[in-house]
DNA sequence: TTGTAAGCGTTATCAT
DNA sequence: ATGATAACGCTTACAA
């Protein structure tokens, strides 16, 4: 079994009590002579010792844990980079729930509890899977932070992109390239929300496309200076169809995504796309819950700023021939 | 505070002991009344009991926790979904660690210990970061397994793809449409050396390029018939050059990637590939993790077979005109 | 400047 | 069929 305050205690002569609070930095250590906490604390690395986090957790009656839970992983990869970095500095640890597991939901969720978690963390919840916070942990009073989702829950944090900024900033580029028949594809609420008002405020016919492949004929034949997907996978599927038809982009149009998912590199041309901030939203993630935690006041809602992600698929318009 | 076992005596008249039997699914706990057992169960219900796992784990002197320990969750989601997925079936919890903090990576790989985790799960480990294994873990006997690594430590399992099946269930895919001059692209050992094999057996003549893209048109100068690259990766960045240059796949040579990543069907066109079997290599790898932990003999190197991806980068050869 | 003792929520051993 | 009692490793009044 591993080294115990009790063997340290022991080796030095020392009562567990002041050993425990020279290992655990508790303010009244201070008032112990410097001769002790120096044997203390050498005792400890000679023998390897490493305090026992569980049996500190079951006496102050909350662990550091704070329970992550995920749509899958595949989802937003940087967010959970973001809640570790995080976690690292607030000397927090990170516990993680997939929600995937149809049977096994509850179980997994009731685990959040059992370890006497401090703090939730819900990444890319869908509509639906929100009620799951709701039910399971709302009576229970765990603070919760929630990212990339569009539904507001009083009292649940939300931390995200700025969506209408994001969208200025991808459209605000296509319009310095020279193109004004900018045509948006999809169907994200705030994005073509704020497609319409930019279009309107600069005195151009907005034009709303849905993203099924289908309607892409229908798009081109509008002959557009230029493309705004509401998401990277929209824009990534519209390039492939393009290839497939021989129609080439920058020179026919320009195209713009929406996201900076590593698929936006790997298609023919790289798309041009705004970067949401993923890793920042993590990261801020895990300080509010640590605010809140600390019974510090919250932004209800942070919008982070997205940057703009020039690549192949944009270029300046061609004067008309 | 929440409810505890007292309460739950207190509330029933019956002794922690035998409450403790009774919710912890003790062998002892036969031996009770029914009577009894159903009380303890229904007021546990009423009051809302949730067993305190830190508790728990105080006495028996361990966790269930098992930690992960990852480069960064870009790597390889999938193998995390099924570490989750198998997780949950083996009634183990998932803590995550993230290895790119450079100097918090001491501190963070000591909460290891500092939760008492029964096993360590490595995913996507340099060749470096395994001497990480070496110096913080293997002093304390924790039962580790690691995934997708070329090297080999003893007594820690690794989980990989099967290589050599993979490379050639690529080569067996292109040469079945036709295509004898193929050409290897990229540096993987095992994925190298299995072309090799398999070209001799095929009595062809195996040649290799650097994934270099300023050997590209030294590759196509060698007009071959397909190309075969080591990673998904150099596939995708081969295709887009290839765009540039107005050289269209599969009509002027097939190209074949190698792991099943996402950027795989982002290209265009989309590059068939093998899939590597994440899913399952993150579900074995805690099973074996089980499996040590419980003192049974468990396989050195589980290999896992890939899965041919057959899409629009390749292509029947043409009859030479 | 240091120590004693109680207590956190469990499980485990041994009685009854 | 059920209960006392000790123990796990730690923190924290309170005492000396």
């Amino acid at each position: 079994m591993a080294v115990t305050l009790k063997d340290i205690s022991a080796a030095c002569g020392i009562s567990i009590c002041s050993v425990s609070q020279v290992l655990s930095g508790s303010p009244r250590a201070q008032e112990l002579s410097a001769a002790t906490r120096k044997r203390i604390l050498s005792t400890a690395r000679d023998l390897g010792y490493c305090r026992n986090e569980l049996a500190r957790s079951v006496v102050t009656g909350k662990s550091n844990i704070v329970s992550v839970i995920v749509n899958n992983f595949t989802a937003f990869p940087p967010i959970l980079d973001g809640i570790c970095a995080a976690a690292l500095e607030h000397d927090l640890t990170i516990k993680f729930i997939s929600l995937h597991h149809g049977q096994g939901l509850s179980r997994s969720l009731l685990s959040v509890r059992q370890y006497r978690s401090v703090g939730l963390l819900g990444v890319a919840f869908e509509k639906a899977q929100l009620s799951v916070l709701d039910e399971h942990f709302l009576p229970y009073r765990i603070p919760a932070v929630v990212a990339n989702t569009g539904v507001l829950m009083p009292g649940v944090p939300v931390v995200s992109t700025d969506q209408a900024g994001a969208t200025c900033l991808a459209l605000e580029h296509l319009y310095q390239l020279g193109h004004r028949k900018i045509a948006c594809l999809g169907s994200v609420p705030p994005r073509c929300a704020a497609y319409e008002t930019f279009m309107r405020d600069a005195g151009l016919t907005p034009r709303i496309f849905s993203e099924r492949p289908d309607v892409y004929p229908e798009l081109c034949k509008s002959d557009p200076d230029a493309v705004f997907c509401c998401t990277d996978n929209t824009g990534v599927q519209l390039l492939q169809w393009l290839y497939q038809q021989r129609i080439f982009i920058p020179e026919s149009f320009s195209v713009m995504g929406f996201g900076g998912l590593e698929l936006s590199e790997a298609c023919s041309p790289t798309l041009s796309t705004v970067q949401e901030p993923f890793f920042d939203i993590g990261y801020q993630m895990l300080k509010i819950l640590h605010d809140l935690i600390h019974g510090r006041s919250v932004p209800q809602h942070l919008q982070l700023p997205a940057r703009l992600l020039p690549r192949d698929s944009t270029a300046e318009r061609l004067p008309a021939t």
